[in-house]
DNA sequence: CTCAAACGTTCTTAATAAGAACATTTTACT
DNA sequence: AGTAAAATGTTCTTATTAAGAACGTTTGAG
């Protein structure tokens, strides 16, 4: 109940490298019956083996949990750096720092930012309408 | 061995908070001694404890472990901005903060992130490989 | 210097995760 | 559909280890 996204997760990101069970025992040297509890819920993993699943998978420990809340310290720190290299009156507002936390623990979506900010401004506008389709309709399902 | 960090940020942000031991134990409902021995390093907290602690301390899982995988481009000032408020040498990635002016440059991109991450787990990363195809097609045109 | 609050340590108990062995389900192939 | 093999789920036992209580030690204000 500490997590219910836990079980599922681990099993997601499994699938998601097309690993067995067996595979993922391996590499987090554990049995392989311990990873069928895992990802049913019945047990929840050591603290040793979540930062193992947290490298093999490439996850923050955060978003393995399921957890999706962001260090206010980091941002307000963000935000007063921010703040001193835009003193000419520029306003960071909310969404931007949360969005900022969101990419630090998403690198691959940064990347993908990244390689979209390089596109021309005519494809990054097509690009962008086929993004806020996809969310649009992954928010329906 | 886990994480030699924990032990110590746990002290850390307690006394950040001017708190006691017991203090703590009562936010985390927990017995006093046990603090002690979370903060010298003697046992390690259990999953509940950890997630309760990144709570109360507002702080990423990973933060309060120590683990920072995106260790080794920061931008300079930030990294100084940044280490001068945290001595403890952590850091954030490179390509951050051109992301973030990207950002900022383009409001209707940083919303959509904003949905995005309100999505499941899952349909983040359905979302993100469909982004992913997206731009690679672009760029081939 | 004192004593009271804060913190550290020891010992025992309880909780629970790990592994092995066995059972079941799913998959691939005919 | 039928079958064998691979993959996954479950049970039971053992071992690990965290939690709490009680006691000991340090620290700091007066």
């Amino acid at each position: 109940m500490v997590s219910s996204q836990l079980a599922a997760n681990i099993k997601y990101f499994r699938k998601q490298y097309n690993w067995t069970q067996q595979k993922l025992a391996d590499e987090l040297k554990v049995s392989r019956s311990v990873i069928a509890k895992w990802e049913n819920g019945d047990v929840l993993p050591d603290l040793t083996s979540i930062i193992k699943l947290s490298h093999v998978f490439k996850q923050s420990i955060d978003h393995l949990l399921g957890l999706n809340r962001y260090s206010n310290q980091f941002l307000n720190d963000f935000q007063q750096f921010y703040e001193t290299k835009h003193d000419n009156g520029e306003v960071i507002d909310e969404s931007l720092l949360s969005v900022v936390d969101y990419l630090i623990k998403n690198p691959p979506l940064k990347e993908q930012i990244v390689q979209l900010s390089q596109l021309t401004v005519k494809q990054q506008r097509a690009a962008l309408r086929i993004l806020k389709t996809t969310i649009t309709e992954t928010k329906r399902l």
